[in-house]
DNA sequence: GGCTGGCACTCGGTAGAATCGAGTGCTAAC
DNA sequence: GTTAGCACTCGATTCTACCGAGTGCCAGCC
């Protein structure tokens, strides 16, 4: 979490216009409007006066951290100057009244895990104004504990899986031919015995040899392995996604980030991209999408037992509160962590 | 001022000002701005001269189908206005192009049942450039066809239950005492002697015996019986939600639709209500919610085998476009239905 | 040499006046 | 009952003046 280098930093400013930069740049997050040298002149750290403030906001300005909207205008952050500020943003602790609400929301909350996530999602968009998404895990690791075909009608099957994560899928099967009770049982006996123990990624192809009970169990093992690759699409919980009609001020904007929010596979291969990055906040066109090119995207992974078990974040503009936001989403991702991995540890204890 | 005191038929209206008030109606719709008197005497089927188009009109705002949003403005429709062009609106037929990407749709689309929801949602709402909602049915009356104990490990049980409609539920248990393999393969066999063929809504509790078996058996029908009331939250989805924030204008109600829209039980009960009450269409303050005065929504219900099976649904504003919408509505409730009930009949053609 | 007070200058935003024109209501004539 | 004509209304648009927040620059000061 320190990553304070060591080695001769590009980007490091001395101290009078790091202060001065992050006077701009908290103003502005406070009142959106451009910020003046005065007003930075008359902010408790900075001691020099207004002219000397301006001076050096040509020169951060000259550096690209800094910009103006016009002659005459105050300035206002660039990305490059969010990012100088996020790096060096002394990571913030929550209000007392916000841990309370986390610690109440986990101490209460009941359910299945998508219902926890999702509850979750609201509550750290609540907490912070911002839209939040929260991942589940992936089950790609999860094995196979029981696999059953459940014969709805003679023409209908339905294939329900229970993985080891406590996931379940389930896939119809329409076969060309009647299905009676007892060739339903069957399948469902080899499929369990073929299955379960097995990762979702290690299922293999079966060849049919023929008969019905066979052709169920291929076309069953078949369904199961056309998922695999797309399994994490329906553990996207988005909540908040109002909030964006008050994060943006332009229709034609919020309408972009919004139909950005309705693919959720957009989303989550964001979010995964920025974890893999390392990235915990993508600032503007850090996040790699046109469209949310002012906006900014917080990320905090959720890890139970050193493995990664999903992520949550926040979208807000560019100059959203970064600090009580990341604080939210730190606060919220260790909580969820506790939450789950706490439950397994039950054993342990 | 004589005037036309034959009968106090409430709301018909003679044929000019019939037709002026569509005219009205229709032209407010396309060009979202007041409309004068010229340009609905220019228009078609009107034969008459704009003063005499005046006069109708001050009437026609006397009755309260019309409004003026100030002096020398052209007239704007009200509610009831709407209200009358709807009521008399030809039903319209689906263009054929948009017929032809219906059809299109349904023969080509896969999946299990929650996925094609999810996709007709976005398909009408791309068609139609409004908000979509798609309704999966209640399963209420569905009976259970299995329910499985799996167990994930000595503390952690999930609960499968697999319905007749093809949905599947499912429930964690943490019982705090150990459970072994057995155990749990014991309460299963119990639980699927005491559930299957029972509906949801018959589920009755059961005391527990004292053992772990029954305490299991218990706790899971507990779960199921939780359940019960609150079972169709997970069947709703709402395609285009970015279309709101160019249907309207104005922050404000985007936001407020938007956030009305995230509370999805609150759409279900509003779609549900309009099916009680019949209606098909709700201009503004006819759909109940305050936020939404200034929305109109269509539904449309999906009927398969004469039972309800759903629904299909288009959030606008009161001035969409009702032909275009209610025709893509009604042709996307029919397909659905066709889909579904068709598969169903499979056995017996 | 760097900081500061002072000052001329810029330019977006606002307020007020003038104007425009779409649309109305009314009335007299057909 | 319908219509042409006309005076009138009032939001929208344009123009102008002006204010003031904020700048850049410079001369003087520590």
């Amino acid at each position: 979490m320190a990553r304070r280098a060591t080695a001769p930093v590009v980007n490091d400013l001395d101290a009078r216009k790091a202060s001065i930069l992050e006077a701009v740049v908290s103003e502005h997050i406070d009142t959106a409007q451009p910020v003046g040298s005065s007003s930075v002149a008359s902010s408790s750290d900075i001691v020099v006066s207004s002219a000397t403030v301006r001076s050096e906001m040509v020169s951060l300005e000259r550096e690209g951290y800094l910009a103006q909207p016009h002659t005459s205008a105050g300035r206002v952050p660039t990305d490059k100057g969010y990012r100088y500020f996020v790096d060096h943003l002394k990571s913030g602790v929550l209000g007392d009244v916000q841990q309370q609400q986390v610690s109440e929301f986990f101490a209460n909350v009941r359910g299945e895990v998508e219902d926890v996530l999702e509850q979750t999602s609201m509550l750290l968009s609540q907490m912070t104004h911002y839209t939040s998404v929260v991942l589940g895990a992936t089950l790609s690791h999860a094995s196979i504990l029981s696999s059953q075909l459940v014969n709805i009608d003679a023409h209908h099957q339905l294939l329900v899986t229970v993985f080891s994560d406590g996931s379940v899928t389930k896939h119809s099967l329409t076969p060309p031919f009647e299905v009676d009770y007892e060739t339903c049982a069957e399948a469902s006996r080899q499929l369990n015995a073929l299955l379960i123990g097995t990762l979702l990624e290690s299922v293999v192809q079966v060849p049919s040899r023929g008969d019905h009970v066979a052709a169920l169990v291929r076309d069953a093992v078949a369904a199961l392995h056309a998922q695999a690759p797309t399994v994490d699409g329906d553990k996207v919980f988005i909540g908040g996604s109002s909030r964006v009609a008050d994060a943006f001020d332009g229709v034609e904007t919020v309408r972009q980030v919004l139909s950005i929010l309705e693919q959720e596979l957009l989303v989550v291969s964001l979010v995964e991209d920025m974890l893999k990055r390392g990235l915990s906040v993508a600032i503007g066109a850090e996040n790699g999408f046109e469209p949310l090119s002012t906006c900014a995207v917080i990320v905090a992974p959720v890890t139970i037992d050193g493995a990664p078990a999903g992520a949550v974040g926040l979208l807000g503009p560019t100059r959203m509160k970064y600090r009580e936001a990341m604080a939210a989403a730190g606060a919220v991702s260790q909580h969820l962590a506790r939450h789950f991995g706490g439950d397994e540890e039950h054993a342990e204890h």
